[in-house]
DNA sequence: ATGACTCATTACATGAGA
């Protein structure tokens, strides 16, 4: 089984060229972030039409995350326990549609958007954090309801662990991405007992997967890595490729984002 | 080659992204 994450960038903008990556890389489970669309405007009808189930989980015209699916899509959850909300200042706390799971052929897979951050010092830097902490307990508990969870949390993370995962550590001094509290809260998810396989089976540096469409930033190669797949230990095991899908940064109307293929036995 | 931001919006300027 081959499962893809892809951070699409409006999955309006680019439903075609998703059809096409499904195609050519023959994906069974393809997590997308950054849908930017309300579920009711999802376009489902042409991936039904390809032989794949559709969950999305989209509030507006921010965030929204989905799992396409050809190896089956049951059980699905809109957010994870204990995933925090977000308080615009003068409004209630709200859920941000930022993760959602589903059991596809025997793995739980989860589709998550952990937020940028903005800036240091800024409430979404907190927030960022907070999402983070939550996902490891979440994480945590479900490793210890079942040791031999075949579990996927995959997306787009926006934090880079290393500093060989941006082009110029110095340009992120002080902002987002690289800061300790950020790396210690992707870290936290290892502590916790899942396995980042991409790291694992891909450890090369400057293995980007996300280009800035400004400054010429893939002509250059000056991008991020910030795209991931944590396993569960009984998951990870199973684990025997993973590939970031450079060729879809090319040509008109790509994403900023990459896909990062996970092959399992 | 890969090409000089892009996307969505009760839109024509703004917010968000990283």
């Amino acid at each position: 089984m081959r499962i893809a994450t892809w951070n699409i960038n409006s999955v309006r903008a680019r439903v075609d060229r998703a059809l096409a990556y499904l195609q050519t890389r023959q994906i069974d489970v393809l997590a997308l972030q950054e849908t930017k669309v309300k579920d009711a405007a999802f376009p489902a009808e042409p991936f039904e039409a390809a032989g794949y189930e559709v969950a999305h989980f989209g509030l507006n015209q921010w965030n929204g995350v989905a799992i396409v699916s050809r190896a089956g899509l049951a059980n699905v959850r809109a957010g994870f326990p204990g995933q925090p909300a977000f308080a615009k200042p003068g409004a209630p706390p709200a859920l941000e549609a930022r993760a959602i799971g589903a059991d596809c052929g025997g793995v739980t897979v989860w589709s998550l958007y952990v937020p940028h951050g903005r800036a240091q010092g800024d409430p979404h830097m907190a927030y960022k954090l907070q999402f983070l902490q939550a996902l490891t307990h979440d994480a945590v508990r479900s490793l210890s309801a079942d040791p031999q969870t075949q579990l996927a949390l995959v997306g787009d993370f926006n934090v880079a662990p290393l500093d060989s995962d941006v082009w110029d550590p110095a340009v992120f001094e002080g902002n987002t991405h690289t800061s300790p509290p950020e790396r210690a809260g992707f870290a936290a998810l290892a502590e916790a007992g899942l396995r980042e396989v991409t790291r694992d089976h891909l450890s090369a540096e400057h293995a980007y997967t996300f280009w800035d469409y400004q400054q010429l930033r893939f002509a250059k190669n000056e991008g991020m890595r910030i795209d991931f797949a944590y396993c569960s230990p009984a998951l990870a095991d199973r684990v025997k490729a993973v590939r970031i899908a450079r060729e879809e940064r090319k040509g008109k109307g790509a994403s900023d984002h990459v896909p990062v293929e996970i092959d399992l036995d």
